[in-house]
DNA sequence: ATGAAAGCGCTAACAG
DNA sequence: CTGTTAGCGCTTTCAT
């Protein structure tokens, strides 16, 4: 059933129907009523390839993200979906992996689908400590709209929405000095551009409270609780009693790592988390986590898009703060 | 650029190009490489629209799954992503929701973006205890495959791949009577078929180590970590020595009423979950949890579609058995 | 307000 | 092995 019979039956050309489909106002209410009921009869639906070989576009994004599995992303990814779809979007979802050749090539590939814009979600397509590449972000953006939840790239035509990890750590360390803690342990498990912040926020944090940062404190280690429960109980000459980590799941390697010792938390040891994932509420005691505000951030981006499409300017770089969920495993 | 560019640039005709660009095997290498090389310098693409146009098909499927921010769906979409990307496969994600109507309108939705097959992820899709209608998935089988992650739907044109959850249920409870548990709680919170397969599972086994079956034993409560722990902490009259859950969340719920009422875990009370997720190893002490190797599930799934594709026959019903995992929640 | 007709870029049958 | 050509179903001028 094409727009031929729909036409036929309803005795109109193919251009009215075509019309009626896309609510176009220059057509009667009376023939719109008629060729609409026939299409209900008929069960008739356009065919996308059609419409998007005529526009040029099929009303779809791009979502690319390293690993939906993860919990962060995995909020990310719904919420985005979610807003799209609210306004009549379809997601086509491609899942990265971490490694530059992969990113690279997904974003590539999914450019050639001739979607309407692409999300990028995570820090990790914003480039790495390590002074890696994004040159295939700039180029992605010289084809098409494109979005980067949590982590920036100074460049035009790409718009990044990022929550303010920076403030977060700083804010976090210096309350942890507050309650008298000296030594204080910075987890991380990646160079993306987001852990960069927090680290930042840690480095200057330390140095505004008088704590020279020592570079053993700052750990990278793999984002498992039990490999981080380990390297810890095998660092026997390492004295700390705090943790700052960039996951929940490194800072429930600590709180692992306390219990074996039999150390207090927070007394002995105090442990604060990122993402205020479910992992901070199931622990024992629960844990104090930095909520990125991923919801809001998604929900930025997806307005942002709707802004661009509109013609209404839209700035290159949006901040949000934020929140510190305080539970069990800090004294503040 | 388009292939009609392609076409003139190397000297050949635009079915020629087509054939390059499909790689089909009666053009002259020489041919291959000249058009190639031309496609190359150009950056060719080939108009993804066009090209569904003509095949009708665009080699995507459709992902529906009531919600990406669960961990299990989470790792389901993960894995079936990956796994129909190296078959060349896109995938469309709609999160649909948990109610009827909502699921209902996801499938009709997306099945006129003419996808090649559609993915069902979790039993939600496969009605409820109380009688839900599935002719939505009936209809959907008509116009495309559909295969059915963790569910089970008697229809031809759906495939579903589920795990032995009444097998795994049954086990481990009779397990936990083995131990001489004798109160036994089943909680629950939601009435797919996986969920009632698992209760079965939890009767029968309860009913064959000559304890009965008790309504007030089965809960059904919202998975919501402190949910559950107040809502047995609410039952006083309630005697119960095992919990055996639907999910590692109501589990960890248990988890956490026995450590408010300071009983010992797993001497007082005896506790084991499923999915086997990141939560049941961040509790304490660690939950035995019941994986349902939704990898698995969802390879086969993926390999069916291929099947099927390419003219074989398929099973309509795949199950595959679960694995006990067990830790430190139960004594067995 | 409506219709006729020219594409959009590609695939596939057919012819050579 | 290669070229010609007729669709695929829709959008969009351009007439009327």
């Amino acid at each position: 059933m094409n727009i031929y019979d729909i036409a036929e039956l309803a005795g109109v050309s193919i251009a009215t129907v075509s019309r009626v489909v896309n609510d176009s106002p220059k057509v009667s209410e009376k023939t719109k009523m008629k060729v609409r009921a026939v299409m209900e009869a008929n069960h008739y639906t356009p065919n996308v390839f059609a419409r998007g070989l005529g526009l040029n576009s099929m009303k779809t994004v791009g979502i690319v993200c390293p690993d939906v599995s993860d919990d962060y992303m995995a909020g990310s990814v719904a919420y985005l979906e979610k807003r799209l779809r609210s306004y009549g979007y379809d997601c086509i979802l491609y899942c990265s992996g971490y490694e530059y050749e992969d990113k690279a090539a997904a974003v590539h590939l999914i450019l050639q689908k001739r979607i309407d814009a692409l999300f990028l979600v995570g820090s990790h397509y914003a480039g790495n400590g390590s002074g890696e590449d994004v040159d295939y972000v700039r180029e992605a953006a010289d084809t098409i709209l494109v979005f980067l939840i949590n982590g920036y790239v100074r460049c035009p035509g790409v718009y990044c929405v990022l929550s303010d990890n920076y403030q977060a750590v700083y804010d976090a360390v210096s309350a942890l000095t507050e309650t008298g803690k000296k030594g204080i342990l910075f987890l991380y498990d990646s160079n993306s551009y987001s852990t960069m912040e927090k680290m930042r926020g840690y480095e200057d944090a330390l140095k505004d409270n008088g704590i020279s940062v020592t570079e053993d404190r700052k750990i990278f280690v793999q984002n498992k609780i039990l490999t981080v429960r380990d390297m810890l109980l095998e660092k026997k000459d390492l004295e700390f009693d705090a943790v700052a980590a960039t996951d929940d799941g490194l800072a429930i390697g600590a709180l692992k790592y306390a219990r074996k010792k039999k150390l207090s938390v927070p007394g002995d040891i105090s442990i604060i988390g990122f993402n205020n994932s479910e992992l901070s509420i199931c622990c024992e005691p629960e844990l104090s986590s930095i909520d990125s505000r991923s919801e809001t951030l998604c929900k930025t981006a997806v307005d942002s898009m709707m802004a661009l499409l509109k013609g209404r300017p839209v700035r290159h770089k949006k901040v949000v703060p934020c929140r510190l969920v305080k539970r069990r495993t800090t004294n503040f």
